[in-house]
DNA sequence: CTGAAAGCGCTAACAT
DNA sequence: ATGTTAGCGCTTTCAG
């Protein structure tokens, strides 16, 4: 038994196909009422489905989309950004091919021509975390990046502001009266974020009126591990330069901060506040007390790239390389800071209170 | 500018289209050796890519696979059984369309109907967790289950084996010399996995001769609070009851565990060992000991689902509905029970030395 | 060893 | 208001 086609309806309503396909496509209304009626049931009589095949060869629009990652879909990580894809894709009527490469650049490449080959309307191209990267050959020209930027411009891309990020963190420390934060970064080099997060954390200190420490700036493994190492040798600092409140890199190491705050019988927020980054739900969710952190836009990234690459969304020209918000999620684990106990300091308290509000508001 | 075609090609090379398409394909080597270089040259110099959709549409194959699923591409649990499945798809020269449906049955209607639409090779209905499920009306009749079954039957599928699973969990435990083993279960009456580890659990109690206490089945619900909830009424059990080990329904739950430990001073696994189940990286790798847990052949289940979709793989008629071994993964949270400090039993003494390794080790 | 031609299932001029 | 027909780009008989 072979599938039904278009000429099989056509036969079964005593029409042509041209009928057929002009009823099944919804085009101006010059077939009347009664055939259009006909030609439905006849097409649910043979149980016909057009083939996308022979239309994708006839108008040259498969009305698919290419998506390659290195590692999204495979990761517990970034998960949302392909909701956030899917569902763009969606709802434009378009089906999505999903390669991950595994960071391999030869099935990249294979990937790209298999696409290609696929004759996908769109192709994105994405990564699992925020980074500039030397955009591979044979790209065609629409690609968006997702989550990363090509070395070389060229295309349009999306990734979260993480500079932005990384001051609201730190904004919301301050607003409580911190003022002795620390950034508890990654050693790892690669991730443009790093620095990005940490230019936020200095703006917001400058904002604020509050110097510098730079041992309050200390970098371990990007794992609760690393996390909890580095929270040591904040917390073993003396008790006048330790830090009330912990801005870190991400949710793992923040895991790592409170398994060290426990180990000296500090309890968040009381004794000490903590702010993540990634709003991972396993990690930060579950805290205990849960996790104050700045979340990724995953889902809103990846549908702003299909949205762009299916062309349903007219980005602006300036717009082409688009930075999105990480809003922070407030659970419980930023406090005020812990009553001073010994040697007050008036030049710190003056500070506290002429905290201009304005500065830090936006 | 419009992409070459193959009769572009023929004309570079000087020969006709149907030499093109001989020598691309390899067909059999009836075309001499410099005809062949010609046209390969040609086909390079004007950059020819075949499209696979007039190729799908003459030969009525694809080498596309649909793959619908409620959650597992947006969820950060099982997307290895992704990458399993994309690595058997392109081993086998296929590209895999991916629809996370959210659990909306309209949308996983609308899936099915676009993906026969585009004349998929193969389709794979994949679930989040194990679960026996109504098959969705118009499924093609070559549709592979992962990680779920349909009720009917009439489809092949692949499921973990949750009954062996928990009980090399419990066995792991057993060896270490446990006898006071609790079973800390989901609340959730949904996943079949939990009764089918409880069965594991209990047979391994009746392999190695260990009484069972219904005070040491507890529930929680499904997240760090519940297990934590759950291990603070067994850790409240009087010490000649109160559990010296405990198997948990999943590493999250576990999570809850340690932290319930840690409130009470219990050090692990000096004075209490721990087995999780789905080796969640984020959680079991990052606990404190890193916890010992039963892994979810995730990728493995969804190499096999694809293998047998696309028919590389010959499935046995009796492996319709295939299991697969889920492998305990060693970490550090299991160890001896603690040494009896009061009351010494000989009863339990007596059972422990004649424990009948034998038994237990298969 | 190579080429001509039919046809996969559809859409869209162009007729009528 | 509806039908005829020419392709979309390829593979594959069937002839030479």
């Amino acid at each position: 038994m072979t599938r039904p086609r278009i000429s099989d309806v056509a036969a079964a309503a005593g029409v042509s196909v041209t009928t057929v396909s002009l009823v099944l496509n919804n085009v101006e209304s010059r077939i009347s009422a009664d055939t259009r009626l006909r030609v439905q049931e006849a097409a649910q009589a043979v149980g016909y489905t057009p083939s996308s095949v022979a239309r994708g060869l006839r108008t040259q629009q498969t009305r698919t989309v290419g998506l390659i990652s290195d590692h999204i879909a495979t990761t517990p990580f970034a998960g949302r950004m392909l909701a956030g894809a899917q569902d763009a894709a969606r709802a434009a009527g378009h089906l999505v091919f999903l390669i991950d490469t595994g960071g391999d650049k030869r099935i990249e490449h294979e990937a790209i021509a298999a696409l290609s080959a696929q004759r996908v309307d769109a192709m994105i191209y994405a990564s699992m975390w925020h980074q500039i990267l030397e955009a591979p050959a044979g790209l065609p020209a629409g690609t968006v990046f997702l989550d990363c930027r090509p070395a070389g411009g060229g295309f349009r891309s999306v990734v979260p502001d993480d500079r932005a990020g990384g001051a609201a963190a730190v904004r919301e420390l301050v607003r409580a009266g911190h003022r002795r934060i620390a950034y508890l970064d990654t050693s790892d080099t690669t991730p443009i974020a790093s620095g990005l997060r940490h230019e936020g954390y200095l703006s917001v200190l400058a904002e604020a009126g509050i110097p510098v420490d730079p041992a309050l700036h200390v970098t371990g493994e990007t794992s609760a591990h690393g996390g909890r190492d580095a929270a040591e040798r904040l917390l073993d600092l003396p008790e006048d330069r330790r830090p009330t409140a912990i801005f870190c890199f991400n949710d793992r190491m923040a895991g790592g901060v409170y398994t060290a705050a426990h180990h000296r019988g500090l309890e968040i927020p009381r004794d000490l506040s903590i702010v993540g980054y990634d709003d991972q739900q396993l990690i930060a969710a579950e805290q205990d007390p849960p996790l104050t952190t700045v979340a990724l836009p995953h889902y809103e990234m990846g549908r702003w790239a299909m949205e762009v690459a299916l062309g349903v969304r007219a980005e602006g020209e300036e717009d082409a390389a688009h930075q999105m918000e990480c809003p922070v999620i407030r659970r419980d684990s930023v406090g005020p800071p812990p009553a001073q106990v010994a040697k007050p300091n008036r030049r710190r308290a003056s500070h506290t209170d002429r905290l201009p509000e304005a500065a830090i508001d936006r």
